[in-house]
DNA sequence: CCATCTGTAACAAGATAGGTTACATGTCTT
DNA sequence: AAGACATGTAACCTATCTTGTTACAGATGG
């Protein structure tokens, strides 16, 4: 696979609980991110960890929110997700000998830094909430269809 | 493995063609960079598409520059190994239907793009030169000693 | 007791950079 | 012309990482 979708799922997630259900099964999430239950579990232990979810065993149990999504940054759920690396360029080795390799390693992890800093200063001060405004702007009614299913029935069992 | 090192890696030997070559064969490119004279020939293709270096084939063949270090940009280098994909996260999906996903990547594009833009912009501005001119500080000399021999055989024959 | 969940380990799949082997082609020396 | 030397390139393997899948243990409530 290519690219690290974790961040973007979790996100995902965490706008349609908050709007959509009360309580949902790693079941009924894993339909929506188009994916398994024991994906949906793995990422989301680390929001359990951080406390950004809360998750219950047995009958009746599943996931739902700890907190409001304008107390979560999109930084809260990186760093959530165990921080995976943002750039998919780099050295070549961690210390080299050569002192035209250093210098160059030096220049070039400036621009990275720079950019990085960049990148999880954005990340800090967007919140989940911001981003769920964003999606009212674009669907007005508060409703998203296409899996309009599961909605409904968890609307209806919930 | 795990990130692209293919701009470090040409920098890194650029820079070593201008101060210490005038002709370097894949062979010894490839003791330079730890690594196979195929691995060199593969990447350092696309600099000679884009003219930044020449090949010659045959009996006292090998790489050269085209252009001097000041004349080419790390932009330039990035683009000539095929812009490789810079950030390692991002959307799961292409063009997600859910609003909620639309929503959701739309903002983290945003933030993307913003760092891509600054990081391209570094890219721009920043010559090999400059990098090279940084070595010169770190090495008052101007001779790295950690090949030393490969160095020295070729200044020899060359 | 049993259905329903999460928690987790273990392993397979898919993608990509990099390493390796093999061979064709071009070029200089003798 | 022969042969050494060097690039050009295809083909295949390896390493690593995210994701997908199966299997099973443990918790919870009817
Ligand atoms: S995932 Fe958004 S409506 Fe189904
Ligand atoms: S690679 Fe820099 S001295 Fe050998």
């Amino acid at each position: 696979m290519r690219r690290d979708s974790r961040l973007s799922r979790m996100l995902h997630v965490l706008i349609h609980m908050d709007r959509h259900y009360k309580r949902a099964t790693s079941e009924t999430i894993s339909k929506m991110l188009c994916t398994n239950a024991v994906v949906v579990r793995r990422t989301m232990a680390g929001l359990r960890d951080f406390g950004y979810v809360r998750s219950e065993q047995g009958h009746g149990g599943g996931w739902e929110l700890a907190r409001g999504l304008d107390q979560i940054t999109l930084l809260d759920i990186y760093e959530a997700i165990g921080k995976p690396p943002l750039f998919a360029i780099g050295p070549s080795v961690d210390q080299p000998e050569c002192l035209v390799e250093q210098a160059v390693d030096a220049k070039l992890g400036d621009a990275l830094k720079e950019a990085e800093a960049l990148l999880l200063e954005r990340f800090r001060t967007v919140t989940i909430a911001d981003i769920a405004a964003d999606f009212d702007r674009r669907m007005p009614e508060g409703q998203c269809n296409i899996h309009g299913n599961i909605h409904a029935e968890q609307s209806a069992s919930g």
